[in-house]
DNA sequence: CGTGCTATCTATAACTG
DNA sequence: TCAGTTATAGATAGCAC
């Protein structure tokens, strides 16, 4: 019923926020996945959760020292 | 109004492509940011537009290079 | 390239089993 | 822990600027 209106603040309780984790790193990656097919783009997303577990997602199923590789070479005037 | 159902495949029209990446972008960001805050951890987000411009994200003010150092040298039992 | 609108779709907080 | 439910908040496709 999304009763909390979700401030923008760090999940005091640890419980909560594993929780909350572990939900809203399925939504990232899931719209990371999305993005990727829709339009056709290379992406890569590190996630550490809070016990300081790993989880990644990379694109098109390239390795993401593939992606890591094409990050680190790529030309200044292609950057922010 | 959000007409087309989306189906998760490519856009096939390079304009809708870039338009769509573009918004879709920024929604993933902001997820990535929120996620960041809410559960304190570490996320490192790489995205390469249809046009090979970089889009990125760290979490907590820390360089990429240290998140992507963190995933690099993380032990394996931490991995998925 | 952005920004704003808005009807509709999607993610998810709180909860239950 | 972990999946499912449901009422809401949040995201976004198509359009206009």
């Amino acid at each position: 019923m999304n009763r909390g209106k979700g401030k923008l603040e760090k999940i005091e309780k640890l419980f909560g926020r594993q929780v909350t984790y572990s939900k809203r790193k399925n939504g990232l990656m899931k719209k990371a996945h999305q993005l990727s097919v829709l339009c056709d783009v290379q992406i890569a997303v590190v996630s550490f959760s809070p016990s300081g577990r790993l989880s990644q997602f990379s694109s098109h199923n390239k390795r993401m020292e593939e992606i890591l590789e094409r990050y680190a070479n790529l030309p200044d005037y292609l950057r922010d």
